[in-house]
DNA sequence: TTATATAGGACTATTTTAGTACTATATAAG
DNA sequence: CTTATATAGTACTAAAATAGTCCTATATAA
């Protein structure tokens, strides 16, 4: 199924509706409130985007959450990562030593090609496409094969 | 994440094991020697593959598994397929109904967007590059805005 | 000083995934 | 035609990941 977690779900609805006031604080309670997403998974959504410097944080009477920039410099593949950690298809990909034949392992190589292509999908979207949407769209393209060998770099 | 799952992982090990030598038949035995997975675990990937016509199977004495095609014309989106069903990112972009919300939702139209250049990544790999790794790259690229609308079509 | 809001972490329940096992069916070979 | 071998299909169990909740600490405005 190749799936997004809720938890990155609803980063997305509620990070669409602060990006409708930016320049507003939004407080958690406000957020369950215009989302129907339940207030501790709210919070805990918020605070993972907080830490990944997504939003800024106010703490105390009239706080609040706040994008860090404008929507159009939030990329899906940003949000995904704040989330649920590093996008990578395959374990092998993140943790070196987690698979055991990873020394004679052909494709894994591969993986980090197929990684590449599926970060760039996610990178091309951004906040601002998901507010207002735009009807942009990213397309692949195969680039000549020589040209490109350097940006492979596969670490082995 | 963005996790694939581990069947599908396997799967990818197997089928380049079989594309090695596509003309003759693989037995499960052979491929659980060859590449160290669990025979029960081989045996259902291999089924999998096999009821998606990715394989075709021979019963019986000398029997096994064979490519349908040529290893360039299997992609790596009908791979995860295979194994995982369906591509999409979200609930809501699979089943209708499945999130309340769904009515007076805006971005579920952005997720499809998503789904589909996330697709096309992964259509873009086929099992000959897993095989043979080519140098070959996939590139996103931002088309310009007006002669895409029709493209999208997200159905409602 | 008090009310309010986030920070951080721990914990539980649920769901998904992985892995296994069992029975049925098809085929080649003796 | 019988037997050995291999896949088909399905059901089940165990393990892991995820979702969701709760509690305590800290910061800030009034």
């Amino acid at each position: 199924m190749l799936r997004v977690s809720k938890l990155t779900d609803y980063a997305t609805v509620i990070l669409t509706h602060i990006a409708h006031q930016p320049d507003e604080l939004h407080a958690a309670s406000d957020i369950t409130q215009a989302t129907d997403v339940a207030l501790p998974t709210v919070s805990k959504v918020l605070k993972l985007l907080s830490k990944a410097n997504i939003l800024n944080s106010h703490r105390g009477s009239k706080g609040g959450y706040l994008l860090t920039r404008t929507p159009k410099d939030v990329h899906v593949a940003e949000i995904i990562t704040a989330i649920e950690g590093p996008i990578a298809m395959t374990e092998c990909t993140t943790h070196t030593g987690a698979c055991e034949q990873e020394s004679s392992c052909e494709i894994k190589g591969n993986w980090n090609l197929i990684n590449r292509a599926v970060y760039m999908a996610l990178e091309a979207v951004t906040l601002a496409d998901m507010v207002a949407p735009v009807r942009q769209q990213a397309v692949m393209v195969n680039m000549p094969l020589k040209t490109q060998t350097n940006d492979l770099k596969v670490e082995n």
